[in-house]
DNA sequence: TTAAAGTGATATATCGGTAAACCAAAGGCG
DNA sequence: CGCCTTTGGTTTACCGATATATCACTTTAA
């Protein structure tokens, strides 16, 4: 069918390894005569030769590919969920992994039995594992995932810190935010996550939160934490009797939930609660009003795992393979001084 | 390294082709006695073994993966460009790719110098081609392209009908929404899109736009449509001038930047000027107001570019090559009746 | 003059899985 | 008993690229 390097040795008159040789290697070591070399270039050339890329990874026992795996099992989260957070993630991984001269397949949700198996099979030479819950199930596979793995979202605290990860600064980032509001004149300051026990990330951002407000000697009750339901009816009313005069949500999605429930409860904002998101993609702009916003550099992340994954693949040593990148912090109009506040 | 089928066949007592045949043949047609089967798959269990899909995959020449293939050269898409819309596209697509047991894989911009060489790699079984831009180079490199390929955003007219198309019903979702205003009193209605000569998907909704207005005797002139620039100066003040009571956007974030500059411009919607998107993904509902929008079911056109694409793969005769799928009309908050307008 | 070194290529083996051809032993039948 | 069929395997070959070892033929040096 297709063009083989057989082909082409054929009508050069030589051996299949003369053309892999003046195709591939690097014309200086390896000894073929220029006139050959010639000879076979243009040959290959005229008949359209192009290396059959299966045969050579299979022969390299390598694929070239890694597979993002994400949303595992009952989660199965999808492209089009959440998908400016994700989108600006694979953006980022796709890149960095094409400049290793790598492609990158998805794999929603479970990929046969065990999402390592794809590794053991010889599909991927790496996996990312991106998912917002690194709890239960989700634990006992990555554990068993056969390497080269890399999870974001994940610290050196998890899996024993045998597990490469990469996490954007939350201690940093919500310190930027708090500190932000408290220089507004803000003290009772409140957390918005949604209410899902295995939501790794919101939980764990509301408990640097608490941490935070604690080292700042600010007010912090259970009353701090606001959960909202997929049914927003809750949220707003929690918006309505809280004495916060600010909030941080957990999410840019949760933080356009809580600037529709605000307005739905009557609330202005900025004027009567300010409002911080987390993600400050240019969807932030496009919110009434502008969203205040914990920067997350998703590109950064996304590259810096696929650093990580290359270098366990190429086995090179690995210096930290816990990365923490850290946060920004833009200033929109969705939070102003407390001065401002009615209440 | 991993086990390889010998591992497991020298264990078993047997031959790899009798493990071959007991793991992946219909055990009926095959002739292994039930004890032997037996044997070799509890050892293959024992010893964890997986099939080795890159072996497999370059035996039987195939991959087993197709490729998306989105914004090629200059034009450079990333997902998290519009990725609201090229995320359900995704979506659909690796939702039905799966379903065939196909694995897809990304390929951004210019894959090597020719896109379709990532097939005559044997990279891939096959191509999905998204482009919003289907002129001048691109046109040349999808008809050199060696197939498989299917194209989103062509129709049967593109190409001399050779390449396989999915698009969305322009004539059918157009149609809908102009009949909508003009129910609504509306007569003079705009169409806007963005400023760039290669953008075929908005160009031929424009022209549409101009067939539709014609067959019903609606006034139709160049101030009719209304380009967009990069920068948003211009459609503002084209918003600010235009007589139009009502606009039509190309696509659902010109219609958000449609919004924004009508508010920037002091008109109010849909009092003063009623706006209709193109898209109606959930992004629709966050808007202020909720935006009116042509419904393209970009999910379905993912699956059915699949489903094309298998068809050519298996070499099945298709009765039809090019697909157009019905659009649906969501009636939100940005469109009203004409009496209200204060012009 | 002869051995050593250099040059330009070829032959071979292998990655793992599997289809196709082949074969030995057991069973069936007149 | 001898011949045919069935059963339960084994042997072989191949997919395409390429690293390694090998080889024939020069050229150079002692």
């Amino acid at each position: 069918m297709a063009v083989t390097m057989r082909d082409v040795a054929a009508r050069a008159g030589v051996t299949p390894t003369v053309v892999s040789r003046v195709l591939h290697n690097k014309a200086s070591t390896v000894r073929v005569s220029a006139a050959t070399a010639e000879r076979v270039r243009s040959i290959a050339k005229e008949m359209k030769y192009r290396v059959n890329v299966t045969a050579r990874n299979f022969r390299d026992q390598q694929t070239m590919m890694i597979g993002i795996l994400h949303g595992v099992g009952f989660e199965r989260q999808r492209l089009s969920e959440g998908s400016r957070y994700f989108a600006c993630l694979v953006d980022g991984i796709v890149d960095r992994a094409f400049h290793y001269g790598y492609s990158v397949t998805f794999c929603p949700g479970l990929m046969g039995e065990n999402p390592g198996q794809a590794v053991s099979d010889g599909r991927f030479d790496g996996l990312i594992w991106y998912s917002t819950d690194l709890t239960g199930r989700n634990t006992e596979l990555i554990q068993n995932c056969i390497s080269p793995l890399v999870v974001i979202h994940s610290n050196e605290n998890d899996f024993e810190g045998k597990v490469a990860s990469v996490i954007c600064d939350n201690y940093g980032g919500l310190s930027q935010a708090i500190d932000h509001l408290v220089g507004l004149g803000h003290r009772d300051i409140g957390f918005v996550l949604e209410r899902r026990e295995t939501f790794s990330e919101a939980l764990e951002r509301a408990r640097i939160f608490e941490q935070i407000l604690k080292e700042r000697n600010l007010p912090f009750s259970t009353a701090s934490i606001i959960y909202a339901e997929l049914d927003l009816t809750g949220l707003r009313n929690e918006l309505r009797k809280t004495k916060c005069t600010a909030v941080l949500a957990s999410s840019e999605t949760l933080a356009a939930d809580v600037l529709k429930c605000a307005a739905e409860a009557g609330l202005s904002v900025p004027n009567d609660i300010s409002v911080i998101g987390f993600d400050s993609t240019e969807y932030c702009e496009g919110l009434t009003p502008k969203l205040t916003s914990i920067y997350q550099p998703l590109q950064r992340i996304g590259s810096a795992a696929v650093d990580l994954l290359m270098a366990q693949i190429s086995d090179l040593p690995l210096v930290n393979k816990h990365l923490v990148i850290p946060c920004g912090f833009d200033i929109r109009q969705s939070t102003t001084s407390n001065r401002n506040n009615q209440k």
